[in-house]
DNA sequence: CAACATAGTGAAGTGACTACACGGAATCGA
DNA sequence: TCGATTCCGTGTAGTCACTTCACTATGTTG
């Protein structure tokens, strides 16, 4: 009998819609929503950007960035600094309290391996993350191809 | 050396990402959005519901489950009943556009298994699912735990 | 039959997003 | 140096998913 391949696209999506709730969660504890958060995962990766690097890297409208710096501002994760030169541009950066959430969060992954692959062995976790990488691959590229911006 | 335990989360919160965007992507071709197109499939696997019903299966309030229906009766995609014994309530099912469309979906996961899996061994398919297996069963079990509602 | 529970919906509000329009600032060509 | 153009951010307005609260109409039960 062949293994199902059917059924390993079910458990991906599966799987998406579990991590996908878990996370929603994990960020409702710290009173942040997905979209927030990724702004300042971006942030913690890129340090400093204009609220209109920010819409490129995020993929949204620049009016939706203002929205979302706004509401950080006000949590205090995040500020708006004039840029030095460009006084159109804003440069929107981690505060202390922002850059904390950050390493809390590596905290709590550290967590998560332990409990998903806590007993899974060396040898089980290569071969896992071999077919998972080929899957991000095809996936990729799918996503590129339908692109017509 | 051993394999990155911590790369291994990493990629699975990038695949539910790409997935969600791939899904979102793939729903909007055809008109619709996540929330809507997961009460079809709620309809699909267990028939006529009354919105109470929905709403506990979909794990959401009734008033949005309303709002569902709305949309999906003007789109055509399902019909609204009077219940037979209980007149508060109302049966929802999928009209024939609605079935067909499931259908349509099942043939285009097809495609999505050939893409993802295609150059994937019967063996590493195996492996693969068994260690996802676990990985969704320490998920799952991990959501129960912080339920208290 | 009165008291209570239940099914669905209107009203109002939040968060993420979009398109469009506008004001201020940078830049480029003449 | 003066327009014309382009670019940055944001106000306005609207969509979609979702919530809470209040209310009607209907069932159920003592």
């Amino acid at each position: 009998m062949v293994p199902d391949a059917d059924g390993a696209v079910d458990r991906l999506f599966d799987l998406a819609v579990v991590l996908g709730d878990l996370m929603n969660r994990t960020l409702a504890v710290h009173g942040l929503t997905a979209a927030r958060a990724e702004v300042i995962w971006v942030l913690h990766h890129s340090g400093r950007l204009t609220q209109r690097e920010l819409s490129e890297v995020l993929k949204c409208t620049p009016r939706n960035v203002t929205g979302l710096v706004d509401a950080l501002q006000v949590a205090g994760l995040v500020v708006r600094t004039p840029h030095p030169t460009d006084r159109r541009a804003v440069l929107v950066s981690l505060t202390e309290r922002g850059a904390a959430l950050v390493s809390q969060w590596s905290a709590e992954r550290a967590d998560s391996t332990a409990r998903l692959f806590g007993d899974t062995s060396d040898s089980e976790l290569v071969a896992f993350v071999t077919v998972l990488d080929r899957v991000l691959v095809a996936l990729r590229q799918g996503d590129a191809a339908p692109r017509d911006r």
